[in-house]
RNA sequence: GGGCCCGUAGUCUAGCGGCUAGGACGCCCGCCUGACGAGCGGGAGCUCAGAUCGCGGGAGGUCCCGGGUUCAAGUCCCGGCGGGCCCA
């Protein structure tokens, strides 16, 4: 029952407010406790019931790789500083969590992890343990999003993997068919022979090889012969046609003739493209079905028909007639001695070239054409675009990297994959006749790999069997519906929160998550899935390339925390670079947040010394000059911090809050009141009130960016007697009227505060010893407001008889009035 | 090859047409003040240290190069050079 204490905001906080607050800041300890009484006491949930305005957030959900890395955190910090403005500001704020699962990532490393392959495994074990091990996985991800403070409403985790969200992933899949958006089609896909699976463009590793460049004969049609240079010759069987630059005089009256392809005797044409490469070889290329990306392109572009010569083991096929049976490799030696034989063959030289492997195995990749589930996403090309005009891009040339990115795409995105831990596609076929069967909407989730569709008969032939589809999900289309599904899509889809006031995510994947989501957004929905998107850099390592553990330049997010705490971290996040540039990790940036933290900690003690055990805001006070110049200076401050964490400037945020609580508050303010702040007048009063009033302000703020030290002194100076639950959830400082003519006036008093002390340290008295006596000459309008502040800058600077004279010039200026001058007379001097 | 971003002191970073280009780290010098170094003492204080708490001061910059627009350019335009990311 200890969780129900927690769950009242009226239940006493775990520590005692009228203590003082001790010497040394154990973040350790502090932050971990309001990390968890936040959580217990459910202070971040999204309230349903409320009927205040709401801020939704599409957090993309982590991979659960095992360890959460900084690049996922600068990511998480961000979207926490908003969403903790947000909720500051009113908002009744959605800050959902879950897991993107499956993956090849998880696949295999569950068959390193138990040494076998998921071929030697059956299929349902081997999906438990994709499973168990996922969530093994997610624990230590989970745990560090705690430990950083992120202000995520726990009770809405998901993962893409439940069966909840497969029915959501799959419902998509079948609206989407019907709506005539989904098809089924043969298309070439990248194919790893050695794994027997499609894979992703992602997935494939070029690496730079030395490989033998062949020469060899095609006799054309009409008389002559041309030479034709290869990497892949063992693919003849699979040309289909020869091209040449169309700019290219040497062939272009080859262009149009029919040639003959040496071994195979089949005819193909002679073609021109622009992307053919004149310097390359002889500067005539054969296109094969298909030797690499670029075939793909010109069969397509020139309608080339398609021969297959490799199976699905990397076999060369019937096709390839002799060669059939040969492994490409193989068949690569066997095709140079066939050429020789048949006096086809001219020569080889050896060149550089990347070949793509599979980043698993890296055995050589190739492209195979597959029957495979497709999205209309070229026709929707338009309405994508129109959708992502209607986003706001933070910042704004993120924009133009999507839109590229739509422009570029020549294929519609292939949906299934071969493969096991994913989303099944909820599909079966008629063994009969052949006809596609799509599951109900009430059907789901449905996995046609081990269930049967709820019907008897095929409705076209009548037949009874049926085949499930193997096939399952690419896992886009599990992430690229979370923003309906965070608004409670399909079954109650909140209106106020979708779509999503923020999508944040990293450049990376502009073209990825930010792309599907549109397309899937405007297919199913008409509009986009997101108001605004916030687009963050990648974090470097300290050498300042990309942070990879195979660089040795990896910094672990828990090592960090553990070192020097998360709100440590978090201040350097939001310090380290200006919204969406790079950051660069830097020890020395976290070490100086920390200080930071040390000078708000010893500062708020000063504070809560002074205060006592008064109540600072019922005495009777008597402000200065000086206070009534903190309080403008802190309102100035105010408005500049909302005004940049309203355009996400999180960088000019902190940097205006950090530099504001350090060299002005800390300081001058606190230091010309030290002399009057234990005194049991007004004007003593007036200075602990201040002193108390600003800080709390500042620690509003400051807790969007370093939430546990701002609560811990919170909960221990204020939570008594002022009412917030936690000064997390506090309202955010509103500006207040201030007198601009204070804030200047008690420019001039600070600036020369500080000129008397540097000179009286430059002639090497002790700032604590007394000056007998010193004189400051002003010009008329600033000599009022000095002698108005005769106590503060005497007691200060501590000077036994302070005097103000118009008339005159001292030996030492003020540097940011030069009109203020001064002497100080020290021991003995009269 | 195409698109986008970037190029500011030894290092990192702010600057979005206008006072002597801010800040941080590092470096050098000085200092100790009623929150903000260590030890001793009841305390005024004393001793020590200062890489380790903090304060003050200082050195350090052809704002990548070349043109242009402008009364005025890190800041806008064009062209280079260099770096990065994504795509081909």
């Amino acid at each position: 029952m200890e969780r129900r204490a927690f769950t009242s905001p009226a239940a006493a906080p775990p520590v005692n407010p009228a203590a003082q607050l001790p010497k040394r800041y154990d973040f350790r300890e502090v932050e971990q406790k309001w990390q968890r009484w936040w959580e217990e006491s459910g202070l971040y949930k999204f309230d349903r019931a409320s009927s205040g305005p709401t801020f939704s957030i599409d957090t993309p959900p982590p991979y659960p790789s095992g360890e959460l890395h900084v690049g996922n955190a600068l990511n998480f910090a961000y979207i926490d500083f908003v969403a903790r403005y947000k909720r500051m500001r009113g908002f009744n704020v959605l800050f959902p969590i879950g897991w993107d699962c499956h993956g090849l990532p998880t696949e295999v490393r569950v068959e390193r992890t138990i040494g076998r392959t998921k071929r030697e495994v059956p299929r349902e074990e081997f999906l438990r343990l994709c499973r168990e091990y996922t969530l093994e996985w997610i624990k230590p991800m989970r745990a560090a999003l705690k430990a950083m403070g992120c202000s995520i409403d726990w009770s809405t985790e998901y993962m893409t993997m439940d069966p909840d969200y497969w029915r959501r992933t799959q419902l998509s899949f079948v609206l989407m068919y019907r709506k005539g958006l989904i098809y089924r089609a043969s298309h070439p896909v990248i194919w790893c022979p050695r794994c027997e699976t499609a894979i992703a463009e992602a997935e494939v590793e070029y690496v730079e090889a030395r490989r033998e460049l062949h020469y060899f004969k095609f006799r054309l049609k009409e008389g002559g012969e041309v030479v034709v240079a290869s990497t892949r010759p063992e693919l003849l069987a699979a040309c289909v046609a020869l091209a040449v630059n169309p700019g290219d005089e040497r062939y272009a009256g080859l262009i149009g003739k029919a040639a003959v392809v040496p071994v195979y005797g089949h005819e193909v044409p002679v073609i021109a493209d622009e992307e053919v490469d004149p310097h390359f070889g002889t500067g005539v290329v054969m296109v094969c079905t298909y030797g690499d990306k670029v075939d793909v392109k010109w069969q397509k572009r020139h309608n080339l028909p398609v021969r297959v010569a490799i199976d699905e083991r990397g076999r060369m096929n019937e096709l390839a007639g002799p060669l059939r049976g040969l492994s490409v490799e193989e068949a690569r030696s066997r095709i140079v001695e066939l050429l020789k034989a048949e006096g086809s063959y001219v020569k080889s030289e050896a060149v550089e070239s990347s070949v793509g492997t599979c980043w698993r195995c890296h055995t050589p990749v190739e492209i195979l054409p597959k029957l495979q589930w497709f999205v209309r996403t070229k026709e929707l090309s338009e309405e994508i675009l129109k959708a992502a005009r209607s986003v706001t891009w933070i910042p704004p040339h993120a924009y133009k990297r999507l839109e590229d990115w739509v422009l570029s795409l020549d294929w519609d995105w292939v949906i299934s994959r071969q493969r096991v831990f994913a989303t099944p596609i909820p599909v079966w076929y008629c063994r009969r006749c052949g006809e596609v069967i799509v599951a109900e909407p009430e059907w789901l989730p449905v996995d046609p790999r081990s269930e049967g569709p709820r019907i008897d008969r095929c409705p076209k032939c009548g037949g009874r069997e049926f085949a499930g589809e193997e096939d399952v999900m690419d896992t886009w289309m599990d992430s690229s519906i979370t923003a309906a599904v965070h608004a409670g899509w399909p079954d109650n889809l909140d209106e106020r929160l979708f779509p999503a006031d923020l999508q944040p995510n990293g450049y990376d994947i502009i073209r990825t998550w930010d792309y599907y989501l549109l397309a899937r957004g405007v297919a199913l929905f008409g509009k986009p899935q997101f108001k605004a998107a916030l687009i963050n850099g990648m974090v470097r390592g300290t050498d300042g390339r990309m942070m990879h553990k195979s660089y040795g330049n990896y910094v672990s997010l828990m090592e960090v925390i553990e070192k020097h705490g998360a709100d440590a971290f978090r201040l350097w996040a939001a310090l380290a670079a200006a919204t969406g540039s790079d950051v660069r990790f830097s020890w020395e940036g976290v070490d100086f947040a920390r200080r930071f933290l040390t000078k708000l900690w010893n500062a708020s003690r000063f504070v809560a010394m002074s205060v006592g055990g008064r109540d600072p805001t019922s005495e009777d006070c008597e402000y200065s000059l000086l206070d009534l110049w903190i309080r403008g200076r802190l309102q100035q401050v105010v408005e500049r911090v909302t005004e940049r964490m309203e355009s996400y400037d999180f960088m000019g945020a902190a940097s205006e809050l950090v530099s504001f609580t350090w060299h002005v508050f800390c300081d001058h303010y606190l230091e010309a009141v030290k002399w009057r702040v234990g005194r049991g007048d007004a004007r003593g009063a007036a200075a602990r009130r201040t002193l108390y009033e600003v800080l709390l302000t500042l620690l509003r703020m400051l807790s969007v960016f370093t939430p546990h030290i701002a609560e811990e002194i919170y909960q221990r100076l204020y939570a008594g007697r002022v009412g917030w639950a936690s000064v997390t959830t506090a309202p955010w400082p509103q500006p207040e009227p201030y007198d601009p003519g204070a804030v200047e006036a008690g420019e001039v008093v600070v600036r020369t505060i500080a000129a008397l002390r540097r000179a009286k340290s430059a002639a090497r008295m002790a700032l604590s010893e007394e000056l007998p006596r010193a004189t400051i000459y002003a010009p008329p309008r600033y000599a009022e407001v000095l002698r108005a502040c005769l106590e503060d800058i005497a007691g200060t600077v501590r000077i036994r008889e302070l005097e103000v004279r118009e008339e005159g010039r001292g030996e030492h200026a003020v540097p940011e009035y030069p009109d203020v001058t001064f002497s100080l007379s020290t021991a003995g001097a009269a």
